[in-house]
DNA sequence: TAATAATTGAAAACCGTTTTCAATTATAAT
DNA sequence: ATTATAATTGAAAACGGTTTTCAATTATTA
């Protein structure tokens, strides 16, 4: 029960929000693993402690969850989604993914402002959003 | 009739596909097409000009203009995947999409080079791809 | 023109996700 | 504590998009 999981809880129950033994394990699943967790893979974990739980508290936490700001959703390679806490509230940021061992490295510089103003002046298009993900190799699986 | 359709059915006779009726409707298709199509609006659109065909035909159809390296696909808003005819044999390039009408335009001078090697350097990853899509308004919907 | 391997479409299977609904439970008010 | 209530749960069914299977058809080669 660390710090960041009753932050969560806190925002959760500030929203409305129950705080149920589901959610809590999801929410603790979520919070202990190395890497981006798909609703498959968070149901086994939370299987194991609660064989009863149901894959429909999964989307539903998730998407509670997504509602409140409090995880961030990436592109796995076979196609499949991945979630994963916010490491902090900060806002516009991306990912770097180690497509080896799925450990994620959150990033904020992305420096498309020049990018986008050439881009928008050439093409006449306002910019509204972009969305980047970068993959590769991290150190522990260059080996 | 065009240069661009014809080269496709090169391409796909060299690769040891058959061109048959079905898929010149389906090239057709994604050569006339203003937008991105989705497999649904791809069927659809054929079906005006031959009812009988099938949907897993599209499925297949696309498969194999993807093994050619012959289309693009890009998110969609509504989570949906579009699919696009590529403008040229030209390697890497980004999309900018109007998130109103489906415009895309292509470009490829991402400039992510310098910010992909300092978050090497930060991060001991080696970074191998990245994925971007920008979002906006194009000049015509802007009004 | 005939032979053959590729292609087709219908149907069923499949996968991830969402909806429905009756039973259960966390929380707020007593 | 106890109760009341609205939220939450899990099973099952529905769902949408995609893929597989298979027998019939068809584009291509000889």
């Amino acid at each position: 029960m660390n710090l960041k999981i009753t932050g969560v809880y806190k925002t959760l129950r500030q929203s409305g929000w129950k705080i149920t033994p589901q959610r809590k394990l999801i929410i603790e699943a979520l919070s202990l693993a190395p890497a981006p967790l798909t609703p498959l893979q968070l149901f086994k974990t939370a299987q194991t402690y609660n064989p009863g739980i149901g894959m429909v508290t999964v989307y539903r936490t998730l998407e509670i969850l997504d509602s409140a700001g409090l995880i961030c959703h990436l592109n796995l390679p076979g196609g499949h989604t991945g979630y994963l806490l916010k490491q902090c509230q900060a806002g516009h940021h991306h990912h770097l993914l180690c497509s080896s061992c799925g450990l994620v490295v959150d990033f904020d510089n992305c420096n498309l402002a020049d990018m986008e103003s050439d881009l928008a002046t050439h093409t006449g298009f306002v910019i509204r959003s972009h969305m980047l993900e970068l993959n590769g190799l991290c150190p522990a699986c260059q080996r």
